[in-house]
DNA sequence: CTAAGCTCCGTAGCTGGGTACGGAGTCAAG
DNA sequence: CTTGACTCCGTACCCAGCTACGGAGCTTAG
């Protein structure tokens, strides 16, 4: 199917049809050709790129750094995506620390909890003291 | 000092004074007393509940959970809170899973560009053709 | 031809947790 | 008494990434 409309694509890929024009108003994706009456036409060339983009996202790139993303991918540039990549990385390794340091203070609250020996809830008792 | 503004009671606990507005908009803290002129004035009450909201708020509860909780201090039910907790320590789990997938796969993606064998940026082809 | 259903468009709203604004009033030090 | 810092208030705005609205026009099967 050489010619789908925005309906078609969207759901080839899994998205909104909302999403597919807001990713055109950010620059993301083309503005495809019109058939007369001005609906919008996709070919192939959407479906992979709209997929590359909905694979960065879940990568962890915002949409503007999928957009850097995309202009570094036309022009071979390995640096910039390594880079980018790299940096998302770094973001990606704090964000688990903070997770995992929040992941202990909450299993360490249940235990308490369960231990049961106390004469007033200990989950309660320990975020309004700050133990 | 039993007598705080809304200034020092925002110093102390390390927020805004919009923040403290906003906090007793959303109801996490109690209107305080007012002297003549309609300032407001905290006791030492207020700083501690204001660090309890805050600690709660970085063990990952939203305001409304943090909310939830305040009530349940207030008539010691113990159930109330481990279930709120367990809820969280299961977001926290499954957001932590998610990280680390997307931790592998940039790891991999910036192996394979440092690998520097391929024609092509192997970070944008991964994306491309989504391997 | 008609009726259903898709598409067009700009704009507004949603989530969560605040931050910013701005004119007026108040308070404490000097 | 003045000056400067603080506080009052409601409202609007910020971030990202959509999602919804609503009235119009187009398209396609029957």
């Amino acid at each position: 199917m050489p010619e789908m409309t925005i309906g078609a694509l969207a759901k080839a890929c899994g998205v909104g049809v909302e999403t597919v024009r807001y990713y055109q108003r950010r620059g993301l994706l083309a503005e495809p050709q019109r058939r007369s009456g001005g609906v919008r036409r996709y070919g192939a060339d959407a479906v992979a790129r709209l997929g590359f983009i909905r694979r960065a996202q879940d990568v962890g790139f915002t949409l503007d750094e999928v957009k850097t993303l995309l202009k570094l991918g036309e022009t071979p540039n390995c640096r910039g995506a390594r880079t980018l990549a790299a940096q998302k990385l770094e973001v990606v390794k704090a964000r688990l620390r903070d997770l995992q340091r929040v992941r202990r203070a909450l299993a360490e609250l249940i235990e308490r909890c369960d231990a049961g020996r106390e004469r007033h809830c200990p989950i309660i008792e320990s975020l309004a003291r700050g133990a």
